[in-house]
DNA sequence: CTAAAGATGTCCT
DNA sequence: GGACATCTTTAGA
């Protein structure tokens, strides 16, 4: 029997120095990690399967392409805070912060494999099937509950939402492709993915 | 001020 | 493979 303080801990939030680094590394090291959402004595888990990086000068499809606005403030802010936008009139978008202060970088958190709170993601995303609770970044914000208010929370608290390194996961293959849905910077081998993993939005 | 596109998902054929 | 929902942000007049 583990203590108490342990039992059903999803263990320590990845530190500030894990986000302030390259974004692409980052990006590629978050596969395999535990995302993680507590709402009350709610816990919500799932293992991270795809991720996309998107820098900022260099990066045509970057939201910080253009430089800093009111929208994407927050990914020239200090790494290790979510960036969540609203998008398509509908739809919102997880993201993690990276590289050094005032040095724009994210990484799009696109698709993971719940291990925990699933009945509660199957009631947010109307459905039963395990594979497309959060097969991709909209349908991953609707099952782990984020939106605008998370907009800017720090990750390396520990609190509402944060990412810890993910135990007993099977080490698939990462492959990088292209990212999915922009029309530009698509020369940037920078979506990775777990190659074979059924939670994945697109093989 | 106006307009168009958007780091998408769902339903339809 | 394609239409469409829906609204914020950004670019351009």
């Amino acid at each position: 029997m583990r203590p108490s303080s342990q039992a059903s801990s999803p263990t320590v939030p990845l530190n500030r120095p894990f986000y302030e680094r390259d974004t692409v590394r980052v990006a590629r090291e978050l596969l395999g990690k535990m995302l993680v959402r507590r709402i009350g004595h709610t816990v919500l888990q799932g293992v991270i399967v795809e991720t996309e990086a998107y820098r900022g000068e260099g990066d045509p499809a970057s939201h910080a392409y253009r430089g800093p606005t009111k929208r994407n403030a927050v990914m020239f802010g200090p790494p290790g805070h979510a960036y969540v936008y609203f998008t398509y009139g509908m739809h919102y978008c997880l993201n993690v912060t990276t590289e050094p202060l005032g040095n724009p970088g994210a990484v799009l958190i696109r698709a993971a494999e719940p291990t925990s709170g699933i009945e509660q993601m199957k009631k947010r995303r109307r459905t039963d099937q395990m594979r497309i609770l959060a097969n991709g970044p909209a349908k991953l914000t609707q099952a782990f509950v984020v939106d605008r208010n998370l907009n800017g929370h720090d990750l390396t608290l520990g609190k509402k939402l944060f990412i810890s390194e993910g135990a007993n996961v099977e080490r698939l293959e990462i492959a990088s492709t292209c990212r999915v849905g922009i029309r530009v910077g698509l020369e940037k081998p920078w979506r990775f993915f777990f190659r074979g993993n059924s939670f994945v939005s697109k093989q």
